[in-house]
DNA sequence: ATTATTCCGATTGATATACTCAGATTTAAG
DNA sequence: CTTAAATCTGAGTATATCAATCGGAATAAT
């Protein structure tokens, strides 16, 4: 049950534009150093990223991203779903609800992913990077 | 964010000895039958729910499986700590809770991955063994 | 032009997944 | 006492995923 780096990462990454949030893009080796990340793997990440709209980017010198909506409309299930896939425990509760599990008797366990993966959604729904940011900011909570 | 099979497999093959729970030990072939699962596989699973005390075994002819606990007493969360280990999104909010993401700056996504497992432990350990049986038989739910 | 940057695809080493298999041990039944 | 039915143990294996790295192409400001 554990989240890659390639979510945790992604997560991270767009904390950090959030708090930055200015009119100039943010270069990625800066986002990189001030996180802690690989500068080449988070490029990976944010191919991604960009094609669903969370990030937008500017290429050539003094360019770099920066969010693509406002934090308080970009919750970590968005960033979440574009780089780990459905937040399904199983597949039989994946995003395409038709998989069976091949047993005819109706799967008994199925309910209980069913349960699991509301409850992440749940959470991760709930959480944009506004939150984030306020939670950095003061210790307000 | 995938449950492996070895989780999966274990709640099946457990849900089925609650069902079949009877004075006789259930053979492991009989489960992985009824489940549609390896057998072979399966044997190796056997051995850490054995060493938790999750089951209980009986070798040689007519032996097999038993439930080591009542049905009532065995949640979802135990099958699946003991097969899979600790139910974090990660590292950063296992078991030894002091582990640090080496970032001096408090890490701000924690509060969120430290949400998530809650949110899924609360599910996990919820759920009793008893529960999906209730649930298998009548659809008194 | 030069330099800073994003973009794209290929490659890699390590680890995990999902098994299978061979054999050792234990025990009930004939 | 022998045989067959089971669990137990450890090794092996093919495939996939992870977490990167690297080289170079495209783009744009200075």
């Amino acid at each position: 049950m554990r989240l890659s780096t390639k979510g945790r990462y992604g997560v991270k990454a767009l904390v950090e534009l959030a708090l930055q949030q200015q009119d100039a893009p943010v270069a990625l080796h800066t986002i990189a150093k001030r996180q802690g990340l690989s500068e080449s793997y988070l490029e990976q990440l944010m191919g991604p990223l960009r094609k669903a709209g969370l990030v937008r980017s500017v290429r050539g010198a003094q360019g770099g991203y920066s969010l693509g909506r406002d934090p308080s409309e970009i919750t970590v299930g968005d960033i979440l779903r574009v780089l780990e896939g459905p937040l399904a425990p199983t597949d039989c509760v994946g995003e395409a609800e038709f998989e069976h599990c091949g047993r005819a008797e109706g799967c008994i366990t199925r309910s209980v992913w069913l349960r699991v993966r509301d409850s992440i959604e749940d959470v991760v729904d709930s959480i944009t990077l506004a939150d984030l940011c306020a939670e950095a900011r003061g210790e307000k909570d």
